[in-house]
DNA sequence: AAATCGGGGGT
DNA sequence: ACCCCAGATTT
């Protein structure tokens, strides 16, 4: 017998990991989340009906793997700096990721002003309406597409980031945590919950309540308006597997980069100042003069892809690059140099 | 599918 | 110490 469980539009598959829900139970869950929404909501100032849709794109990239509580205060002085997609397009690199200093993945400072290059000369600096133009663009992926669509468009979108998707697995699916990225099935599954009206709110709304109710560490289920409905909460709330370890900090390329990038902003805070000074005549070339063009690149190359054989060869072939390899050097001699030697080769 | 990419704060 | 955070991109 081949006979298998469809959903009422005939066209989703459904499995045991992504069941078909009643659409009783979709409408009851869809109605309180939105109530405890009109209640419930923190006043982020990126919900302001005022802000653009650039500065809605820009929350998003900053939220990205990155609590909201800290982006809050570096998005504002960000917009307050650069408030359109222009604007950040003609920033030097080099002050882009100085001020972007320490909320993480620096790649995403980059691939934020190539997007607003992008938008600013291709698109008459407007923000893509559409999940499949914002997707697009640098540093954009279906995350952050639907949410731009959803919050600064008003389109009906499927967001889906951790919150969203350990809601609905808990939920509607009884586990207590997703896999470690969505599959085409289970977007496809979480798009029956998208409200035709509400959307929005919807969206917003049980992002919201993952992040402050149906947290991933110590949900709050005593006092869940869900508690009656929910599968996990129905059954006990079982717990799965451990996921793997998280990588390691000490030791790894990440940590130089963090320490390479330490030094050049300094270096960079230090140029700025000689610059408004005024007196760098006969100073001689080196990482505390570096005018800032030279540090755009370097700062550029530290980032990202850069791996421990890419630093080797900076070292081998930039004389500047081998400054600054040195001082990186010299910033966790306590950490790698000690441990490896004068290489610059780091463990895995 | 698995690895890689930062940094900080909560537990 | 470990886990998690409004993920994206490369391998």
């Amino acid at each position: 017998m081949t006979h298998r469980t469809t959903s009422q539009t005939g066209i989703t598959p459904t499995d045991a990991a992504f069941p078909d829900v009643p659409e009783a139970d979709i409408a009851e869950v869809r109605a309180t989340i939105i109530d405890w929404f009109a209640t419930a909501e923190r006043p982020l100032p990126w919900r302001d009906p005022e802000t653009t849709a650039w500065a809605v794109l820009v929350s998003e990239i900053m939220s990205q793997q990155t609590p909201v509580a800290r982006v809050e205060p570096r998005w504002r002085a960000w917009m307050a700096k650069w408030p359109t997609p222009a604007d950040l397009a003609a920033a030097p690199t080099a002050e882009v990721l100085h001020s972007w200093d320490r909320l993480g993945y620096p790649r995403r400072a980059l691939r934020l002003q190539e997007a607003a290059r992008v938008i600013a000369e291709e698109r008459d600096n407007r923000v893509p309406e559409t999940a499949a133009e914002l997707e697009t663009l640098p540093g954009i992926g279906s995350y952050t597409a639907a949410a731009v669509a959803s919050f600064a468009h008003g389109q009906r979108t499927t967001v889906l980031d951790t919150n969203v998707r350990r809601v609905l697995i808990r939920v509607f699916a009884g586990r207590d945590r997703p896999s470690t990225s969505p599959s085409r099935r289970e977007t496809q599954w979480a798009e029956q919950f998208v409200p035709a009206v509400d959307h929005v709110r919807w969206n917003a709304g049980v992002m919201e309540f993952g992040a402050l109710v149906c947290t991933a560490r110590s949900p709050k289920c005593d006092d869940c308006p869900l508690a009656e409905v929910c599968a996990w909460n129905r059954s006990g709330r079982p717990t799965s597997a451990t996921k793997p370890k998280t990588q390691k900090w000490a030791g790894t390329d990440r940590q130089l980069r963090g320490a390479i990038m330490d030094v050049l902003k300094a270096r960079h805070e230090e140029t700025l100042d000689e610059a408004a000074d005024d007196r760098h005549d006969g100073v001689p070339f080196d990482l505390l003069t570096a005018p800032t063009a030279a540090l755009d690149e370097d700062m550029v190359e530290s980032l990202g892809t850069a791996t421990s054989a890419k630093l080797r060869r900076m070292r081998d072939l930039s004389a500047n690059a081998e400054r600054i390899a040195r001082l990186a050097g010299d910033l966790v001699s306590d950490g790698l140099a000690a441990r490896h030697g004068d290489r610059l080769s780091l463990p895995r």
